[in-house]
DNA sequence: TTGAAAGCGCTAACAC
DNA sequence: GTGTTAGCGCTTTCAA
């Protein structure tokens, strides 16, 4: 059973198959007579344009590749979701790649790309390994390389201090009076380790360096983990007065733990988050949280990636700091307004 | 600045082009002699093949489609990677589109896959537009539909009968001796429409069908929406006994806000969920909930895609039903043995 | 507005 | 084991 082709349509329409490859792709090109005779075949024959060829002869693929860690972190499905609205609606095909927090598998999914012949790549954080990194320069093509600010940035690079973050949060903890803060996370992957590096330098500058708690355990982020890290913790007998969670997964995890064992937050022991996922604020008691900007993160890389190909001239490099912000709520002693 | 090519290639190590194309997919084939030759030449050059050339001239593309609602959800990313670890494994590329829980874009998601020449299709859902139907019959290629199950599966079908899922979770709060039981949930997506069919019937053959408490609104399923629901519920005057979540997202959100309240659970109102994700067995009380086998699903659909791709003949319409079981916790009143 | 010719970069099929 | 030839199904360029 053959697949019908372009020359199948044209045959039935009685034109040429140039013509039918105008009326898909530039139909005003085309007259209205000989337009509707085309689209006729194509329904008779339900022909659907093979996408491999038309790629070759035009070598314009309108595809964008994104290269994300993991689709179970809701934070990269938000950005995700972004890139997509913006993408897909300018008429590309976004190709997802996961590289499950391992610069190897990101490496190999750069090569997948760029086998693919994306039109630019799009990539979350700004760790490579060496080869990645050659061939992300030399592919010459856009790169955005996002949610972590690089020293030194391929192309495009809009992200966050990760680091200034976590000091961010630290110090709220600091500043509400708490000095035993521990800090609680799973897998450190770059950006959670980079928070951690924020943390220490807090405590550090409040001369609170000796009194830092950390546990770690390599698994992934979830509520699960943030239960069991805190069981863990206090079952070794470690008793801070507040906790900083790498994200608000792991927060939301520990403030049932300690429900369940009793403890009272924020009375006997504060809880910060990361990420101010969307159930934080309507947590019980609410979580304090590090908001950051997962869609417009997304949204903006999108954007520039369109500009860039749109553009001929080569862009210098060029870095967008997004910021996050400090929400301060009951679980760190805050009282909150009301609010929908 | 001209891409290198396989001539390219060929041209420096001194051989013809198609014996570059077979040190690249099957090696073996080629002395060592010239095979070193030519990979030399690869790495000088730089070379990456240009997957749709290939795709052309072999009219193989190892691509296999796949079709969901969103990514939001994480069953739908416990199922993706599931899916990934068998198809990629197999070296395949699998192509992931959205549907956004609509008729019509799901049916626009199987035109790109079809024009993307993929080698089958795994479509999370059984209902689809009468012209995706036809698409997908006359595609000729193997289709598995899953999550539930279809009276007239397309090809191949994997899920459970949510119906039956949802009967089951009603008649559990039926069975520990409450009466008066509501249903919340966001959209009605045809799955969860499928669970409020399952617990109309419960409630109907328990002579309770008077008693029903449904609160709907648009909005996709979330913690927030569980949280917004139970405050819409019990501020217009509703105080069922239980409350029977078209999900665990819902259900927590409700356990917060009911915990905000000051009603205690399962004490004042009994509370049971959907899907049993990774948080709930954790949750203070331990939420209830129905587990479903997502990354099973998965698994099997990407095998069964694997099995027809490799064998010649077409195999009858079949369907396997991947079951669910109820896990009874704290939030319907079950005390839980301790366990990790 | 329409068409003819050539070719995108690779591989199948066949020869040697 | 290696090479030659002839496409895969579309789009580009140029001509009419």
């Amino acid at each position: 059973m053959r697949r019908i082709t372009l020359d199948d349509v044209a045959n039935l329409a009685g034109v040429s198959p140039i013509t039918v490859s105008r009326v898909l792709r530039k139909p005003d090109a085309v007259s209205e007579a000989l337009r509707r005779r085309v689209n006729a075949a194509i329904q008779e024959l339900g022909y659907v344009p093979n996408i491999a060829a038309s790629r070759l002869a035009s070598s314009r693929t309108h595809a964008i590749g994104v290269i994300v860690p993991t689709l179970y972190n809701v934070i990269f499905a938000e950005y995700l979701f972004a890139l997509h609205e913006v993408l897909v609606g300018a008429g590309f095909q976004v190709i997802v790649v996961n590289s499950r927090y391992s610069e190897q598998e990101e490496e190999n999914a750069i090569k997948v790309l760029l086998g693919q012949r994306v039109e630019a790549i799009i990539i979350a954080g700004v760790h490579h390994t060496q080869l990645a990194h050659q061939l992300l320069t030399r592919a010459h093509l856009p790169v955005v390389e996002t949610f972590e600010l690089s020293p030194d940035p391929i192309d495009l690079n809009i992200g966050m201090l990760q680091d200034r973050a976590g000091q961010a949060a630290t110090q709220h903890l600091i500043d509400r009076g708490f000095s035993r803060i521990a800090f609680l996370a799973g897998n450190l992957d770059h950006r959670s380790q980079s928070r951690f590096d924020g943390y220490r330098l807090a405590m550090q500058e409040a001369d609170l360096e000796n009194l830092e708690i950390v546990t770690q355990r390599p698994r992934h982020s979830s509520v699960a983990l943030g239960s069991d890290l805190l069981a863990f913790m206090h079952e070794r007998g470690d008793h801070p007065e507040a906790i900083f969670c790498t994200d608000d997964n792991v927060a939301l995890g520990a403030m049932q733990e300690c429900r369940k064992r009793g403890i009272r937050v924020p009375d006997d022991i504060a809880i910060i988050g990361f990420h101010d996922l969307e159930f934080s604020a309507c947590a019980s008691p609410s979580l304090s949280s590090i908001m950051t900007r997962r869609f417009e993160t997304g949204k903006l890389a999108a954007e520039k990636v369109l500009a860039a190909l749109n553009s001929t001239s080569r862009q210098t490099p060029n870095q967008i700091d997004l910021g996050f912000e400090v929400i301060a709520r009951e679980s760190t002693g805050v009282t909150v307004a009301v609010s929908s």
